[in-house]
DNA sequence: GTCTATACAGGGATAGAC
DNA sequence: GTCTATCCCTGTATAGAC
């Protein structure tokens, strides 16, 4: 008997897996149908089941894989403004934006993290525990990190790092993402922008390193 | 042909209205079969589509219920800790945990409200707005109300009320909101208490009024 | 030996008929 | 209030193709 999340040929795997991330995050798990995967892999359903036993296999298999590739994009983003910093507000501002985008785009990353967030109920606590662990819980533990570094540059004044960057994720990205239902509907540009903005300037009075003395 | 949302035992439409808010609640919209709806509600399947037409109608009909009545619920709440303030930390700090129990209680209204989430994309544009209107929206409506008259009492030094409000929420009820995925897992009520203490902290580091001078 | 194509068994859903 | 028509989905089986 073919075995669950075999071989088979690599390239087939991969379209599986892009289609299954595209079909679940449109049309939610329930909704998705097996054969609409297929199709959109331009694969046989017979080849799905051979690669990833069941429909609940293949949906954890494209979450948890989904959630370290959306980690590892903030990742990069943390890398292009919080690094090094010149601007501090502007930069807080901008990463803050590029992150709604990523994370909330209707028709990327985004749209899977809302299915999976739909059917929580349902997920095996273990392997919900490692979709935290590779996404959510990652990206934090890396926002608090550089937080800590721009803490000891004297940036910010920030005593609970941890804390902190959960914070300034609320202030900044949760307006978009509670608006926007997680990517299922569009935001504006500009209001993307304004909420960045307004949730940084929140952030700093609660965080931000008292004004150098002046002469 | 019967009407939609018609006439009939005002009885029966009560117990329908009731097992159709559990049961979606519980299951999600897709998952949910209007069999176990007449099932929960003791009743037979007829009389469930004599009185609500199909299934879409009666979600919709008992998502808008939910929200207006979970609208009602937190106004009590506001009206019982941020009428006659004292101690104004304390209260906030009470009306934040209080109203994430209210909202987020496992069995009760947040549940359904977790469905309404999952299915935003389905969900007709002016139903989904009326919603937002008799629910989310009228909290915050309600809430900026109360600190501004708070503003005026010079208990917080809030410029924009709207704003305040919805940072106050985005500190000490997105934190319970988001560990608990709207509700679908636990949060022990100590971690609710710690969230909300933490978040009324920040929230007062950004608004609160300056300390009176003493003497 | 993996993949495609198709057909099919079994269960369950909505919605309507009687 | 039961019963049923119709449809769709998951997962398997049965063929043949590269």
């Amino acid at each position: 008997m073919a075995t669950a999340g075999g071989a088979g040929r690599p390239e087939k795997r991969k379209a599986i897996t892009l289609a299954a991330t595209v079909v679940f995050g449109r049309e939610g798990y329930v909704r998705a149908s097996m054969d609409a995967i297929a199709a959109e892999a331009g694969v046989s359903k017979r080849t799905v089941y051979n690669h990833f036993g069941d429909k609940e296999a293949l949906f954890l298999s494209v979450a948890l894989q989904n959630s370290a590739e959306l980690t590892e994009k903030i990742r990069d983003l943390m890398a292009k403004y919080l690094d090094r910093v010149v601007d501090l507000r502007q930069d807080l501002v901008d990463f803050a934006v590029e992150r709604a985008r990523a994370v909330l785009s209707a028709g990327e990353h985004g749209a899977l993290g809302r299915a999976i967030r739909a059917e929580v109920a349902n997920i095996p606590a273990d392997v919900l525990g490692a979709w935290l662990e590779a996404g959510p819980v990652a990206s934090l533990r890396d926002l608090a990190a550089h937080f800590e570094a721009l803490s000891e540059r004297g940036l910010l004044a920030v005593e609970d790092a941890a804390l902190a960057a959960e914070q300034y994720t609320l202030l900044t990205f949760h307006p978009v993402a509670d608006r926007s239902f997680w990517g299922a509907l569009p935001v504006a540009d500009e209001e993307v922008e304004r909420i960045a903005a307004a949730g940084v300037d929140a952030f700093l009075r609660i965080h931000g390193a008292p004004a150098p003395a002046e002469g």
